[in-house]
RNA sequence: UGGGGUAUCGCCAAGCGGUAAGGCAAUGGAUUCUGAUUCCAUCAUGCGCAGGUUCGAAUCCUGCUACCCUAGCCA
């Protein structure tokens, strides 16, 4: 996994934050001492993006022999929810990591709360009676300073009166709130004395109702951090400007020292994914996808019922690094990481898309004879099957071509290939109904060429598969697509053909497949029984991914 | 228009003054009862642009340019 990679004079050469990391042990700024977090806000689903900070945050802690917390950023009753914090958890243990201790930020409302007043004493913090459109009013523009508030010269006595009647209930919501007292005409939006408290009468899921005034983000994370003894707090670019808000707050308290540091990396992109929580709301919402978990969304678990492993999502991250620059990985990249990990994992298993029905005119009648197969190519281990072949066959729609193009070296009129695990065939005659369209196909089969009798008489070029009509198994597969698409000039907009489902026939052993098993359906690519769909009647098998590369004709 | 960031191959990404790692993609070829896998080979005289310093610059200096973030009592 994560290795060092070591340069000739034996540096370590990890990601930019190792490196900070690195020039803190050496300069002794935390005693050796690494801890970090991963901070969800409970408000919605984690999808891959938060997958790349939860490896970034777990693997860094266990590289320095050091603790990750998993830490509820829970300041916003109103927009945070109880029932997201199952989800969480399972996401990050599915990924296969575990934290020290889980730690919820409303536990320190106690502590936050003396921390404002002792700003308050020192002068450093108000209580501003101005209206939230007031305080944008006056905050300024990115180019002109903002005013300072008439009521910023209060005295430390009446600001502290007021704090506590703000905190007793007195108020109603938006009605007063908390500043701190720095400089209106900071270049620096944030610091242009940014709230630090807002009244909020609303039951939080932890403290109920004990409280009616809650911390802002800015105010409650560099505490949360210090006071559970973070010493690199890693987050997303755009908190770049937050820092300085961040460090004033632990500072000017002057109750930590040294303080935890904030450091900053790009958050993930993927070409083909939507990252954005409205988008997929909506998704959810308008129903054009089963909901949170559809194997189509990017959501953890929507590409944990895809078939994606633990495995692979962390390789992908290690491979995708880390740094400050906005960029957008290819899926191509998230693909590899799948078929690497299952290539050597998962069995093969016979399905024919789109049925074409092969009679072998010169077979016996009523015969029929138990072909073995390997699971996987690639590891014997694996083991063999048996797969019953007859007279009568399905192949792949695409395995036959009445007029092959160029290249193509499957089945076609006077064509002979390898039926896989089984005999030679040639085409021999394309039977059609009234309307020309072709019913079935006639093939001979040279008896000399069982597969495994070890003929070397003459070599074809193509194989291909093949079920057994009288046994074959129905299945229902569903195709899946990415949920975004770039039409148009450089936009991804949603894919309307994301799901395509179609009734395939597969080899009797199919009927075996328990949810969450997955396959490589022999030349078509990888796939899992659906977790939610699957039952021992019906076999529902999702996409999960293609082969690198098919014959496709032009 | 202020402030904060970032620019190295189609996509990620090392590099930290000594003469451009690696991965994905792509391309050629070998093997193959999966056009898969595996294997071997190719793939930046150039690091946003223009100057400068230096024996030597992607790395230092100066000046530009482009893109991202930023004016929530969200996180």
């Amino acid at each position: 996994m994560a290795e060092d990679i070591k340069n000739e004079e034996g540096k370590t050469r990890g990601n930019f934050i190792h490196q900070r990391i690195d020039e803190d042990i050496l300069a002794g700024t935390y005693d050796g001492k690494v801890q970090t977090r991963f901070p969800p806000e409970p408000n919605g689903y984690l999808h891959i993006g938060h997958a790349k900070s939860i490896c970034l945050n777990f693997s860094t802690a266990e590289k320095y022999g050091g603790v990750c917390n998993l830490r509820y950023d829970d300041t916003n009753p109103v927009k945070e929810d109880i029932e997201y914090v199952k989800s969480i958890e399972e996401d990050i243990r599915w990924l296969g990591f575990e934290w020290g201790n889980i730690f919820w930020a409303s536990d320190y409302f106690d502590t936050m709360y003396d921390a404002a007043v002792d700003l308050i004493r020192q002068g450093k913090a108000f209580v501003d009676d101005q209206s939230a459109e007031e305080i944008s009013a006056t905050r300024g523009t990115l180019t002109e300073p903002g005013k300072n508030s008439p009521y910023r010269d209060r005295s430390v006595e009446e600001n502290l009166r007021l704090f506590e009647e703000m905190k007793d209930g007195k108020y109603a919501d938006g009605e007063k709130c908390l500043r701190a007292k720095i400089d209106m005409a900071s270049p620096n939006m944030n610091m242009r004395d940014p709230v630090l408290y807002r009244i909020v009468h609303a039951t939080h899921h932890n403290t109920g109702d004990k409280w009616c005034i809650y911390p802002m983000y800015d105010f409650a994370h560099p505490l949360e951090d210090a006071i559970e003894g973070v010493t690199h707090s890693i987050c997303t670019l755009e908190f770049e400007d937050h820092r300085p808000i961040y460090d004033w707050s632990i500072d000017e308290l002057g109750w930590w020292d040294p303080r935890p540091q904030q450091i900053e990396f790009a958050r993930l992109n993927v070409t083909n994914m939507v990252m954005s929580k409205r988008y997929l709301k909506q998704f959810v919402d308008d129903g054009v996808v089963e909901g949170w978990d559809d194997p189509r969304m990017p959501t953890i678990a929507g590409i944990r019922r895809r078939g994606y492993t633990p495995e692979s999502i962390r390789d992908f991250c290690d491979r995708i690094g880390v740094a400050k620059a906005n960029s957008t990985v290819e899926v191509g990249l998230l693909e590899h990481c799948i078929r690497e990990d299952l290539k050597d994992k998962v069995a093969s298993r016979n399905v024919v898309f789109d049925p074409i029905k092969v009679v072998i005119t010169n077979y016996p009648d009523g015969q029929t004879e138990e072909m073995t197969m390997e699971n996987n190519r690639n590891v014997p281990e694996m083991g063999e099957r048996t797969v019953p072949f007859s007279k009568e066959l399905y192949i792949d729609g695409a395995d036959f071509m009445e007029i092959p193009a160029k290249k193509y070296f499957r089945l076609y009129p006077g064509n002979e290939v390898r039926f896989k695990g089984a005999y030679f065939l040639t085409c021999t005659e394309s039977v059609r109904d009234e309307d020309g369209n072709i019913i079935e196909l006639h093939c001979t089969y040279d008896p000399e060429t069982k597969s495994g009798s070890g003929f070397e008489g003459r070599k074809v070029k193509g194989t291909i598969h093949w079920v057994d009509a009288a046994t074959a198994v129905k299945i229902k597969v569903r195709e899946l697509d990415y949920l975004m698409k770039d039409n148009g000039e450089g936009k991804e907009e949603f894919n309307p053909e994301s799901m395509k489902e179609k009734i395939c026939y597969a080899e009797p052993l199919i009927s075996e497949a328990k949810p969450g098993e997955r396959f490589q359906f022999f030349r078509h690519g990888y796939y899992v029984a659906d977790t939610k769909l699957t039952t021992d009647d019906e076999k529902v098998f999702n996409s999960i991914v293609g082969l690198k590369s098919s014959y496709k004709p032009k």
